[in-house]
DNA sequence: ACAAAAGTGTTAGCCGTACACCCATGT
DNA sequence: ACATGGGTGTACGGCTAACACTTTTGT
């Protein structure tokens, strides 16, 4: 039958977080060594389990906020991963969720306490179970997102230069953008506003500085870039 | 704590189908008079519980089969929705799936035993719980694949003319499309075969039917059409 | 003066759109 | 012959990619 009656799961329920950094011009993510059994001491994504009350997005707030120390985290569904075998330790479903965070905001201690590490995209190791797999999954959402709107508020600093932020897309794309059509297309957007002051560190004329006007609502709906970016 | 041990969940666990088929140049989806309380008569989606062994994926294969008569259809995850509240008879995790199926293959016995209808995307009613917001966020998730992807093969009959492929084009996208040029960008794909084979009943020249070839890999990584597409 | 990054300008080619035009045939 | 949908050809405009070129300033 499909629908009988209600009648509870006897699953178990959690969360897993692809955490997203930017830093040293590298797009990173958060990986931890896991801490129960099974598979004590290999890395994975972190996670949680659903309380009752929780939405799953809800949970994955407490998650990050337990771990990085940071409320209001950009939060985006991936998919949910339900193979009754996908976690030897049990029938676990899980949600995943992509959080994009500001690398240098967040919180080391519990980083450090967990044996946590921030791994570049292009250096990822093993993981446990299915999060191999999770993981590429996330990643090409991330891409999807990135093709349609202009990422970074979250992952720089409040105020970075053009060349930053096109470091950041050269690294999420793996490709190398043309630097002056970059910079046409982004600005063409008028989603960034440019400030007086220079970043000098890089360059002896020094670039300017960009931020994010405030107002600027993710609603875009056509790719930004519209041919090229292979997802 | 984050993870402390494993622990069974006390939810309910659930998946949903939104069911689209094509009839009469219209895109449909097949909804359902609720047969259990809470909201009993009302419409809503179509859906099931997760059984123990199951991943969400079959448990939505099952609930088709079963309505449709139907294996091997065409599915894709959309989004999980697990709100506490969003059901008012339990705490209720729903994984919902687009189907996609061929409208004059699947049985009609059990769709007119349980009151079914299928209703053009522009004539949907009102429906039960967060349904609404659900099957707003399957079209869009719809409308995005079939940027990517030429869809049909799943929608249409094996064999199908180029207008009727513009007219599904049409009506998932709410444009018209220019019959010329739709044609050149479809036909540029490579992905389809022409027959010998004219359809005579829609015009006195007739028109070519047109089957997707068989190893056809959805793989397409580029929009099909840059631009003007509203997701 | 030179190097090196920041930033601007130019051009050629591709692609999508609009639309004119031909084709085939039942009435 | 003509209306109708099928199907082809063409021309314009916008966008992108490639790359030349200018600007600025520390060394």
């Amino acid at each position: 039958m499909i629908y009988d009656q209600y009648d509870k799961s006897k699953r178990y329920l959690s969360v897993d977080c692809i955490i997203f950094g930017y830093e040293q011009e590298q797009l990173k993510i958060l990986l931890f060594k896991r801490i129960i059994e099974p598979a004590i001491g290999e890395w994975s994504l972190i996670g949680g389990w659903i309380k009752e009350d929780e939405s799953a997005e809800q949970s994955a707030r407490r998650v990050l906020q337990f771990i990085t120390g940071l409320s209001d985290v950009y939060l985006e569904q991936v998919q949910t991963f339900s193979k009754p075998d996908r976690d030897p330790g049990g029938s676990v479903l899980t949600v995943a969720f992509n959080a994009l965070i500001n690398i240098e905001e967040h919180s080391n201690q519990l980083i450090e306490k967990y044996g946590a590490k921030w791994f570049p995209i292009s250096e990822l190791p093993n993981l446990i179970f299915d999060h191999n797999e999770m993981l590429e999954i996330a990643i090409k959402k991330l891409r999807l997102k990135a093709t349609y709107n202009l990422i970074g508020r979250q992952l720089l600093p409040s105020k970075f230069t053009i060349t930053q932020l096109r470091n950041l897309y050269n690294d999420i794309f793996q490709k190398s953008f043309d630097p002056g059509n970059f910079r046409k297309k982004v600005l063409s957007l008028k989603v960034l506003k440019q400030l007086d002051e220079k970043d000098m560190s890089e360059s002896k004329k020094g670039a300017y500085y960009f931020k994010f006007k405030d107002d600027f609502e993710s609603n875009t709906v056509e790719p930004i870039f519209k041919n090229t970016l292979k997802l």
